[in-house]
DNA sequence: AACTATTTATAAGA
DNA sequence: TTCTTATAAATAGTT
């Protein structure tokens, strides 16, 4: 009903959406107020415009109030009491369960310890000893784990030092190394690079038997030559 | 809008009110679909009609009690809303607080230990054993109590049991104590309302005179006679 | 906010 | 209640 005929959707532009939220917003009340009178009809209108503008309207036989009341009534439904009291049902349950597990902690930290009766004592003390049992074997795993990984770190270590010490000695060995000395880096680059490390495991051997059977986690001297 | 104008005011006759409000009605919702629509509004129309028909139109992204939480913000009508809100933050935190407290005590009993750190295990551990041992020194102390209030029980009977010894044999000396008793039921019967039980111990005794060196605390034969 | 060509709603009738 | 249709009312696009 205008000039041309419009999609019900979303209107875009927020001009124009305004407008016509306005225009349509007095038609609607127009045909509630109407309605009202006509026939004799108890009608509450409640809008918000989607910049949060609010409008009503409401009979002039009733209240808002009384229009919930009625609603609510009829539907059954309780609109926020029944939420409320959930709620709160809610609320003092979570409280409930709170202070048990307060009560629970405090007495596994050997606090509140007053009325609980021997067996309950024994009970808890053995539950505890158990649990602490866990804590340390998770502890053990957790060493262990890191301890493992230190080595393989260590191992690691060793080999690049094998690699950096055969490396070396070739090049000692080697007559014509003095030649090839000035020739720049890019042999020994090319040997490191292409990663040939048993090559180079097994010349370590030959010059430190000794050096794989250390073993351990302590810190060793790393330092070339 | 029809084959005549009609003036707005109330339609006498049921038939027709009823039909116009059943008509308006529809036109109604459909403004009101189509401006939630076209303008993204929210719209919430309840109408009974004066027979107390009910009906309601609420736009699809909100809800009646959702509109009257806003409309009492609006009209800063009362604090249902904030006390509410205030409500579901307070739900909120327990819940988390809650959830804290059920894995720490998780962490006491030994699980969920996956994502503990060496030192926080360590420390667990530690603060586990320090409870445990608040835990084991109460249960001995309440032992120790529990003990003590045996012996004191003991000692009481011992006692008690001894007075009866020693009323029984004072009246074993007294010469005159056989004319007594032939005197019938009588005197028996206001010696046992009066409570006087050592007199019942004594016969007790004269009946069973080993009975005080059985000194236990197990049943003792009471019975008159 | 006012105008107005059109669309939409609906009163009356079936 | 639903359909039809003449007509009133609402309103989209414009000024």
């Amino acid at each position: 009903m205008g000039r041309g005929k419009i999609e019900i959707k979303r209107i875009e532009n927020p001009t124009n959406r305004q407008v016509t939220y306005s225009k349509r917003r007095n038609g609607i009340f127009k045909k509630a107020q109407e309605l009202t009178v006509l026939c004799d009809a108890k009608v509450s209108l409640i809008m918000f415009s989607n910049t949060g503008k609010f409008h009503e309207y409401t009979s002039p036989t009733i209240t808002t109030k009384k229009v919930y009341d009625q609603y609510q009534k009829t539907l059954g439904i309780d609109l926020w009491s029944s939420h409320y009291e959930r709620m709160q049902e809610n609320l003092r349950k979570l409280k409930e369960i709170n202070n048990k597990l307060r009560r629970e902690i405090r007495q596994r930290m050997g606090e509140d310890l007053g009325d609980l009766s021997i067996e309950e004592l024994r009970g808890l003390e053995q539950k505890m000893d158990a649990s602490l049992g866990l804590v340390r074997e998770r502890k053990y795993h957790v060493i262990k784990t890191q301890t493992e990984t230190y080595r393989k770190k260590v191992r690691n270590l060793e080999e690049q030092h094998g690699n950096l010490l055969l490396n070396f000695e070739a090049k000692c060995d080697d007559p014509h190394y003095g030649l090839v000395e000035n020739d720049g880096d890019y042999e020994s680059a090319v040997a490191f690079a292409s990663g040939a490390s048993n090559l180079y495991a097994f010349r370590l051997h030959q010059t430190h038997p000794n050096l794989h059977h250390d073993g351990g986690y302590g810190s060793h001297d790393l330092r070339l030559a």
